[in-house]
DNA sequence: AACACGTGGCA
DNA sequence: TTGCCAAGTGT
């Protein structure tokens, strides 16, 4: 490969290795090699930081130790050892792929690319991590780290949000991976764009391996990776209600299967059009409509935001008053405080439930 | 290829 | 304070 001419292979997996076997964090999810275990902390950690993780990992893996116990668990209870943790589709795709593996695979993960790969929720990245970790196959486990460590020592300018540029990366990785220790090798590309080659400013003096870097040879490691820009948040209005009964009990509705916080559970909310014209009418009229429920609406009293990746919900906060009876349905529920307990809320909805209780 | 899909930390 | 980021995948 053109782009490693001249590049010292060897040298530079001695260096990297040695580094990570001195260095590496005393994670959880490295106490061992269960495959079920390094899955599980493969995909609570797309997209989400080692910190945040942690106690999640040790909660999760405490009430589900094994495939068999996930396989059998109520996707509520699932659901509600994520909660918080964000993109809940990968649980709900962790847990169908559990299953399949319990009922396909007799409960052992497999040890293929196309076998692993074909789970629900596992992409290329977590195939290779899967493989090298869990079974020592020298399989590329390209995520942002590595991708922007490699940018970096080999001076790659492609940009590394497009989805071809990977595919690139996982070509250079086949050829510099330690068929001895592969495991070693792709965590320790991982840990040195955690640790050390950071995004911003990148802490080249304690760099292990500076001496191979063709970016800090040139000083242009702080220019690289190439990354464009995401398309900014949208604004929404919503408008949701807390509605109580003479009791206390809550009226909760779980979302739709699909899409935005699938089956998470929320209070009663819908979109705002032109900005809270006439809100408590809009509401009352929308939960006749939706949930044949009459309602005396109260006064607003908080507003709050919930930013996401690709939208921003502004969302003003009714309390009401539920008049007459209310059909109970598999998506709507009237339920106690201490009820509410057992069901999973995007953050959003918890701090409306917390202000609701100081108002 | 481009966008949907969460959340919290940090400069 | 606003934007960017963090061990990606599905469509």
């Amino acid at each position: 490969m053109k782009m490693l001419e001249n590049f010292s292979i060897n040298e530079f997996r001695k260096d990297l290795i040695g580094w990570f076997e001195n260095e590496q964090r005393d994670l959880p999810w490295r106490q061992d090699q269960d495959p079920y275990k390094v899955w599980v902390s493969e995909i609570m950690l797309q997209q989400t930081r080692v910190d945040t993780v942690i106690p999640y990992f040790e909660n999760f893996i405490s009430k589900f130790p094994t495939i068999e116990a996930l396989a059998d668990a109520d996707e509520e209870k699932v659901l509600k050892a994520w909660e918080g943790l964000g993109y809940y589709s990968r649980v709900r795709n962790l847990h169908a792929a559990v299953k399949e593996v319990a009922q396909e695979y007799g409960g052992k993960v497999p040890n293929t690319v196309e076998e692993i790969s074909s789970l629900k929720g596992v992409g290329p990245y977590t195939t290779g991590a899967i493989l090298s970790i869990a079974y020592g196959v020298p399989e590329p486990a390209v995520d942002g780290n590595v991708m922007r460590v490699l940018s970096r020592i080999l001076s790659v300018w492609d940009d590394i949000a497009k989805p071809k540029t990977r595919q690139l990366f996982e070509d250079i990785v086949r050829e510099l991976i330690s068929k001895e220790n592969p495991s070693a090798f792709n965590q320790a590309l991982m840990e040195l764009g955690a640790l050390i080659c950071v995004p911003g400013n990148p802490a080249c003096l304690l760099c292990p391996v500076r001496e191979h870097c063709k970016a800090f040879a040139e000083g242009v490691q702080k220019e690289l990776p190439v990354k464009s820009k995401k398309k900014a948040p949208t604004a929404v209005s919503m408008a949701a209600v807390v509605l109580q009964d003479e009791e206390g009990r809550l009226i909760i509705h779980k979302r739709p299967e699909k899409g935005l916080l699938a089956n998470l559970w929320e209070f009663p909310n819908h979109e705002t059009i032109l900005d809270l014209q006439a809100p408590k009418e809009q509401l009352g009229e929308f939960l006749k409509r939706e949930y044949e429920v009459d309602a005396k609406i109260g006064q607003a009293f908080t507003t709050i935001q919930h930013v996401f990746s690709h939208l921003i919900w502004n969302i003003t906060v009714f309390e009401g008053k539920i008049e007459g009876s209310v059909a109970e349905t598999n998506t709507l529920k009237l339920v106690s405080l201490k009820e509410l307990e057992e069901y999973t809320f995007p953050v959003s909805h918890q701090k409306i439930l917390k202000s609701f209780l100081n108002r």
